[in-house]
DNA sequence: GTGATTGCAAATCTTTTGCACTAAA
DNA sequence: TTTAGTGCAAAAGATTTGCAATCAC
């Protein structure tokens, strides 16, 4: 029962979000959502999409991966200076990130606990808590 | 006894990390460390050099923040897509982001308690936790 | 002098945008 | 048809780099 049915899931992803379900469209949500939680670039994804024989530009790319963050169905997670990473599952969750090579991983929330958070700035109103691991390799030398 | 003697401190600074004390470098440490704790990006700190009468051009400027976060100077502090923040504070501390001005605040480490931690991927070493309060004016609208 | 530092302009990289063309409803 | 979506190429921002001129030692 569960799995085996990419396109109807996709298609349904979404006209659930009030978007066409173009080809681009269709090919992009399976990439991102028929392989479990990710973390993609635009431009990894651009990538698989040529690699799965679909042609898409980066401009569409960047449009599909901002209309799914804005409407809540991809999450982006901002840990490296010039780029921005799309993540799949928009649950409450944290990160680790792998410095020297930029590979990203999910911890479960519950695997962090926060016992105390600061007071906030006056007049403002929590939206999220991100917190990162920042790790490296253990015989990286952070000087090279 | 405390404060007005900004050069002398500005020139230590830079002899500490075995950097020339230029002109431009003795301008930007002054702007940097004269004023307590702030977060800079390298569009801002070129304004207040412009400001204060120093001509500095912005690949100085970029090249002098590098060397100082290189050398555990300042601290880059990555929230935002686009742009890099750097940080005078380094020590252990957190922060919170008002997400519609951009405008960062220092946390200091004691006010969030991390009970529990992950598991680190195997053969990855910690080396830092980054927690970011991501924060709304309260009459902001989310969608707007 | 000699090597480090600076500034400019050009280059790079990621992301966005304008607009004519194409496809979905 | 009518409107949304796509792709291209150009634009926009932030940051880096090559290289000749300048400065610190």
């Amino acid at each position: 029962m569960i799995g085996n049915r990419p396109f109807s899931h996709a298609l349904e992803r979404l006209k659930r979000h009030g978007l066409r379900p173009t080809r681009q469209r269709l090919a992009l949500v399976k990439l991102l959502f028929d392989r479990g939680d990710r973390h993609v670039t635009a431009d990894q994804l651009q990538g698989e999409a040529a690699a799965a024989g679909v042609r898409v530009s980066l401009a569409t790319i960047y449009n599909t991966l901002n209309q799914f963050t804005a409407a809540g169905v991809l999450r982006e997670v901002i840990v490296e200076a010039g780029r921005s990473y799309f993540d799949t599952n928009t649950s409450d969750h944290h990160h680790v990130l792998i410095e020297s090579t930029g590979e990203l991983f999910d911890v479960p929330a519950d695997h962090v606990k926060l016992t105390a958070l600061p007071a906030l700035p006056p007049g403002t109103s929590l939206r999220r808590v991100d917190v990162i691991l920042r790790v490296s390799r253990q015989q990286d030398n952070p000087a090279s």
